[in-house]
DNA sequence: GAGAGATTATTT
DNA sequence: AATAATCTCTCG
């Protein structure tokens, strides 16, 4: 038998399939999907079988396979059919695709080791007994060296492919003895053997629960290591090293009871329509425009039930910013241990051991960021896209894929509806809606009857600020002291996007900026330090201007540390919480602050765009927004969209229990559209006016996009590649078609790179994805000249 | 004629 | 992408 093989490199050149011999011996463990070892030249590589074949329609001699590396073929048919839709769509070799959808650590490590080659050779001093890493030899001589021996043939090159997946192993501790013999032992200790005497009694008293692990046994009976190891030595307990999972879930466990909710009218038609869908096992896409508070949660919910009750599985996405530890409680009260979870927040074992309970069939609910759109799961009954509107489900990076397109490949191939839920659906989404290619179910009132919040705007240009700063107006402070009084909870998003403090000389008007980078410098005064946002440059605070060594500096901008401090002064004693990049580093750090301000440690809740999403909070009654127009001038076609999106999100935040909620937007443009129709939480209307902006400017949805960004060392490389690509473009589409630029990025440089874009818009051009292909191609010679080309299909940002 | 460096072809 | 094969240049 022949297997197709796409091998584990990615260049032009080798981005198609690879056949190779399998020997008899491994035809029963090769299968479509495998994860495999192959020859491939000199060296050894890994690769992925996407097909077995009877005979070869290769000329020469095949090569045999080597090995197989998992007991259960990774990747399944559809996955492997997906990968080959998808590299025809998004610029990609097929192998970086497939290995998009695996767990970082299936990815191979390659080592090239030294090795001597006859026994003569192994006494030779240069090796010490151990094989030389030829990658880690940066030693002059002893590279010469290496040549020698090679040249003579005392030493040979040994290629090896490594396996990074580590499975997690525990102790477990099993009886040797019967319950008899274990009285007895007890009788015989002596009476200060007291940790001896507690696990024996143990022993008696719990013989049913072992055999116990490890850690239980250390935990639960405050037993340490050594009393364990002489138990296993006097013959009392035999040890075991059993495979556990990581389990992210650990501090999920003891969650209160799944809540019956009741579905209001809105609520059932909707989930009546999804239903049906799941029964009929059709491929159909709703579009659940819902209000912030409609309860699109619930709907999922009883969806999610629905599918599993007839024996499938669910799969759910959710921006990682959203994916909270009250998401992710809810889902796990409902569905218990049928649910894994996946996000960036994972340790890369967590992730594998999760990825694997869906492999083998042991999950049926995955909740999970963009990746999990890949996930194994079989016999798939109902999709979600929980915020369908975020920009986050596109990644950015090869292979540049949509998981919103993904889930509508998976949707049609097991024959089950998807759902994408929002309450400011993308524009794109909504208008499929209009033209019945999506099925648009509407919720338009709040679930628990509670009226939507009132927004009023605060006109920065004519207003009075409070403390010294320019950052809070009088009329918020007041509203958030009054709300203080009640014991009532406050948010506050300040939206840093390139927004935060940089150093200004007030002296000579210099701007501190980043080396490597096109953009300043931001002040992070917990590590004392001026970063770059863009390469992670970090240098200390200046106390002079660098340029005219004036002490006249200033940092000026607002971050969330400076507001904290300003609050601080304004409201002596108030207890805020800051949510932002900096305190969410840490691991379980955003778990932890939530809870906090959940169990009112905290009247303040401040942070970034990250707190507009998801939370619910009975106790916050107001919400502030410091700054709604940071996103509004970025050079985006949608910043309008993205503006109006984050206020609505974060509107909806605030009167979510009993109490009427009040928020409070800062502007310095209250009569723009994106912010008018913001304060009327008026989605529709948004939707309405929106759609001329975007037909007028020839943009999404009325024209397809793709952008095409050149990166170069010097400015001029980069501009003229960019300019022969478009003329090579313009050359040989019709004139329907229109190409923006080339013009530099919002950034032109990052990291010493200069970076050039066009942006190709159009509605019909059969002949475009050809000749983007052909770009594409072309790439890899432009890369010997230091240019690097990046085609991005829909992209979500263009700056 | 050997060694370094650049260029080109090959990988099943 | 990594490697091998081939070509080119430069050494008194």
């Amino acid at each position: 038998m022949i297997a197709q093989v796409i091998v584990d490199v990615a260049a032009k050149q080798t981005d198609r399939i690879f056949e190779y011999h399998i020997p008899a011996e491994l035809e029963k463990d090769v299968k479509i999907g495998s994860r495999v070892i192959v020859p491939f030249g000199r060296r050894k590589v890994q690769g992925f079988v996407v097909g077995i074949e009877e005979k070869s329609q290769f000329k020469g001699k095949l090569k045999d396979l080597l090995v197989t590396v998992d007991e259960m073929p990774p990747l399944t048919p559809e996955l492997i059919k997906l990968s080959e839709n998808l590299a025809q769509n998004i610029f990609s070799y097929r192998i970086t695709i497939l290995q998009a959808m695996l767990p970082w650590v299936m990815r191979a490590g390659y080592r090239k080791l030294l090795v001597p080659a006859n026994e003569k050779a192994k006494q030779i001093p240069f090796f010490q007994g151990d094989p030389v890493d030829l990658s880690k030899m940066t030693d002059l001589k002893q590279i010469k060296k290496a040549h020698q021996l090679l040249k003579s043939d005392d030493a040979k090159i040994e290629y090896v492919v490594e396996n990074r997946a580590k499975e997690k192993k525990e102790n477990q501790y099993e009886l040797t003895l019967d319950s008899a013999e274990y009285t007895k032992i007890y009788n015989t200790l002596r009476q200060n053997a007291v940790k001896q005497k507690q696990l024996i009694m143990d022993i008696i008293e719990n013989k049913d629960d072992y055999p116990k692990s490890q850690s239980s046994l250390i935990k639960g009976l405050g037993l340490s290591t050594a009393s364990l190891n002489s138990a296993v030595e006097k013959g009392w307990l035999k040890r075991k090293a059993v495979e556990v999972y990581r389990n992210p879930l650990a501090g999920f466990e003891d969650e209160e009871k799944p809540v019956p909710v009741t579905l209001n009218d809105e609520q059932q038609t909707a989930l009546n329509q999804i239903n049906k869908a799941i029964d009929q096992h059709k491929a159909e896409t709703f579009l659940l425009e819902g209000i912030t508070g409609s309860g699109k949660t619930e709907v999922y919910l009883h969806a999610i039930g629905q599918a599993l009750a007839q024996g499938r599985t669910a799969l759910m996405l959710v921006p990682e910013i959203s994916l909270t530890p009250q998401m992710v409680k809810q889902v796990k009260a409902r569905f218990g241990d049928k649910v894994a979870v996946l996000h960036s927040a994972l340790s890369e074992g967590e992730k594998y051991d999760e990825w694997r309970r869906i492999r083998r069939g042991e999950i049926q609910v995955v909740v999970g960021a963009r990746s999990a759109v890949f996930v194994p799961l079989d016999n798939i009954g109902l999709i979600v896209i929980d915020e369908e509107h975020e920009s986050s489900y596109k990644q950015e990076t090869n292979p540049r894929y949509n998981a919103k397109n993904v889930a509508i490949w998976r949707s049609k191939y097991h024959h089950c509806p998807l759902v994408l839920g929002s309450a400011t659906p993308s524009l794109g989404s909504r208008a499929r809606a209009q033209k019945d290619v999506y099925h648009l179910l509407r919720l338009t009132k709040r679930a628990n009857h509670k009226k939507l919040p009132k927004v009023n705007l605060i006109d920065l240009k004519h207003v009075q600020f409070a403390g010294g700063q320019f950052d809070l107006s009088v009329e918020l402070v007041d509203a958030i002291k009054k709300r203080l009084e009640k014991k009532e909870q406050v948010i506050l998003m300040l939206n840093r996007r390139g927004f935060a403090n940089f150093m200004f000389c007030r002296e000579c008007g210099f701007v501190l900026k980043c080396p490597n980078c096109d953009i300043s410098l931001n002040l992070h005064k917990d590590t004392n330090s001026m970063q770059c946002h863009y390469c992670g440059h970090t240098e200390p605070i200046p106390t002079r201007c660098p340029n005219c060594q004036s002490s006249k500096i200033r940092f000026v901008g607002t971050g969330t540390q400076k507001v904290q401090e300003e609050l601080d002064e304004l409201l002596p004693g108030v207890r805020i919480l800051r949510m932002d990049v900096d305190t969410t580093r840490r691991k379980g750090s955003y778990k932890r602050i939530l809870d906090s301000f959940g169990n009112h440690e905290a009247d303040i809740l401040l942070g970034t765009q990250m707190i507009a999403k998801g939370l619910d909070f009975p106790n916050v009654t107001l919400v502030g927004v410091i700054n709604a127009d940071t996103g509004l001038w970025l050079s985006d076609y949608n910043a309008s969209e993205k503006t109006f999106e984050l206020l609505t999100q974060v509107a909806g935040r605030a009167g979510r229990a009993d109490k009427e909620g009040e928020v409070l937007i800062q502007t310095y443009n209250p009569e723009h559209y994106a912010i008018q129709l913001a304060q009327t939480q008026d989605y529709e209307r948004f939707y309405g006016y929106e759609m001329h902006m975007r037909h007028a400017g020839n943009y999404p949805p009325y024209f397809y996009t793709v952008l095409i960004s050149v990166a170069a060392k010097k400015e001029q490389n980069a501009a003229r590649e960019a300019f022969k690509i478009k003329r090579y473009l313009l050359q040989h589409l019709n004139n329907q078609v229109i190409i923006l630029g080339p013009s530099p990025s919002a950034i032109s440089r990052v990291k010493n790179q200069y970076y050039y874009q066009i942006l190709v818009k159009y509605k019909k051009e059969p002949n475009l994805n050809k000749l983007l292909h052909h770009v594409q191609d072309s790439a890899q010679e432009a890369k010997k000249y230091g240019l690097s080309i990046f085609i991005d299909n829909e992209p979500e940002r263009i700056m």
